[in-house]
DNA sequence: ATGCACCCTGACCATTCGGTCAAGAATTTT
DNA sequence: AAAATTCTTGACCGAATGGTCAGGGTGCAT
């Protein structure tokens, strides 16, 4: 009896092992591109032969597509804090914080994500198209009713999004650009916080929210 | 005699010729990769054979190194308005208009040298740490004298810097998912004119410029 | 203890890729 | 005109890659 449950310890250790590989598949792909990672590079990451890694994730795509998928989620959760906040101050300056949050935690992610939609989005176009577009209604939506409540500015909501991802993620995606600007050294805990300081100063200011 | 100076119909041919081809390398690089890319299908967007193709670009790094190193040049002078201008309206105001126009007409471009970034800029990483570091502190210490005359906010240039990089570029490297977002079609000249508006509006007026 | 389902991996395979080459075509120089 | 240089391309090659598989190991239920 009890035929559908499998045994605990045995689910929790592939839990773990796919967990393992996920993280430097992320890791490999962010590197080097999908085209450019090779499963061999991904098992070594992993520390793993790469006979194992195809027994966890039958190919290569299908180890892509669990990675960007779990991106997606992180992107979207970043912005809990959106609509249950009081006014844009609060709002946006939260969202902001977040998103500059997941960059300096997660920037292998964000490439992945970032070179996903960059060559057409060939995995996660459904995604896009349905739960993208409901998000960003849903917080442009927001957004016009604290214009209309004389909160903030009447700017286009939808370019302000543009505006906020395009920066924050930018700390991610061009990270080694700005290591290269930063006398080659990685941000610190100060510089961090002056980006993330700088970056909610002028897009509150430039939308008219008193901070 | 004249033993040095080749044909000059001839030496035309090959530069048309090359141009072909890296017109066609700018377009398959951006849309597969370094490492998706091919080299037959780089050959097939030029219309070439691929032994052709090669006969002009010895390797496919020789190929991407000129592709992105035409693209790192239209980058540096999108700032040419920027030191000879009198304020920071007139000054940031031009420089963003000029980064919006390479996003909507070069996005192809942009997104290899996106690419490149992203994947530490394996290529050009001494421009990176020799042009690009003077080029930025450059900018920034007029954007310095600009704040010491008063004419805008004492915010940090550098994040300024990175802020309108990220925003400008994210129209063309971020493109698809902003077609998505846009009912599935391409912005209209209308819409890339709110888009360069919402930008300046919201950049000038978050650094305490005037319009 | 024994059967059973899941896990592991070295060896292997078909395909694809970047790059080469030789032989001929076209163009310029003498 | 003929020699020399440059251009063109189909055929080919070694290396690398994604994926397979057989055979053995491991841990759980009965």
């Amino acid at each position: 009896m009890n035929p559908n449950a499998a045994p605990v310890r045995k689910q929790n250790k592939r839990r773990e092992k796919e967990v393992v590989i996920l993280q430097a598949a992320e890791k490999i792909f962010a590197e080097e591109g999908f085209g450019g990672a090779t499963m061999q590079l991904i098992a070594d990451a992993a520390q793993l032969p790469k006979a194992n890694v195809h027994y966890y994730f039958s190919t290569k795509e299908e180890l892509y597509r669990q990675v960007v998928s779990n991106i997606f989620d992180v992107w979207l959760q970043a912005a809990g804090s959106f609509e249950e906040s009081d006014g844009p101050a609060e709002g946006i300056g939260a969202y902001i914080d977040a998103k500059m949050e997941i960059s300096r935690t997660r920037p292998a992610g964000s490439k992945v994500w970032a070179s996903e939609v960059m060559h057409g989005a060939p995995i996660i176009q459904d995604y896009l198209e349905t739960t993208l577009v409901e998000w960003t209604n849903s917080r442009i939506q927001a957004i016009e009713a604290w214009i209309a409540a004389g909160l903030m500015d009447p700017i286009s909501p939808r370019h302000l999004l543009y505006m906020i991802w395009a920066t924050t993620q930018h700390y991610a995606d061009f990270g080694h650009q700005i290591q290269t600007l930063n006398h080659n050294s990685p941000l610190s805990e100060d510089e961090w916080n002056r980006a993330k300081d700088s970056v909610k100063t002028i897009i509150l200011k430039g939308i008219g929210v008193a901070t």
